[in-house]
DNA sequence: CCATGTCATGCGTGACCCGGCATAATTAAA
DNA sequence: TTTAATTATGCCGGGTCACGCATGACATGG
């Protein structure tokens, strides 16, 4: 809270890390694999199933959220089953997706006025 | 919450979208002017002299964030003031920052172990 | 050991986008 | 109207990254 909403300026270290982590979030197929592993966790077979995507796609994608600690694997024989057991995904996406419906009602008001 | 927690999966529609949101904040340049005009309207000239970006640049950007209604202008002369109004960016950014923190932590934690 | 299934990785291509330069568009001033 | 100031936009080079193909690394079953 306090290195924003105060007349502190945030540094432009911290914006580039933070801006780093949105990054993340910003393709969607690495967003919808994220919600996949949130409700269930799975092995790269299953995601392809699931997702359509290409295995190497996946992988490399799966690889990215492993380093950011978004998401965490062990064997399981051969496979690994990945899962994410963090919130804070879902809290961001709720809160952006609270102001995208917000701002479709405004849109809709707006044409009813008119 | 109700679209993510539950056994739903999300439609691929709500992540592109959702995605595309987290896409303009993962722009440091984008970042750094969404805090600057939350502390602070200011005109383009201004933004020029605090940040030393391009004229075209920060023109740009400001254009990204005022269609996706984060960011809005009045007219003050010949000048145009921006303005942000909007929390949702500082909850958005606490809640990374928090999770950047406790990350490090950990980090922290595994080298005092060793 | 060999074959099979599972996942990671090097390579190449294409697309998207940042970012600056030059210029147009709009507005205030002379 | 002409000039200067402020902001937006067309153009383009360069860099990053998604994405698939082929291959390599690893574990398991016969």
């Amino acid at each position: 809270m306090g290195a924003f909403a105060d007349g502190a300026r945030p540094s432009p270290q911290l914006m580039e890390e933070i801006s780093r982590f949105f990054r993340l979030l910003s393709e969607p197929a690495r967003l919808q694999l994220l919600c996949l592993l949130r409700s269930e966790p799975m092995d790269v077979s299953s995601l392809i199933k699931t997702t359509g995507f290409s295995q190497s796609h996946i992988s490399r994608q799966l690889g990215q959220l492993q380093r950011a600690g978004l998401v965490r694997c062990e064997r399981d024989g051969s496979r690994l089953i990945y899962s994410a057991d963090d919130e804070l995904v879902e809290e961001l996406c709720a809160l952006v997706q609270g102001r995208l419906r917000q701002r479709l009602e405004a849109q809709l008001l707006q044409l009813q006025a008119a």
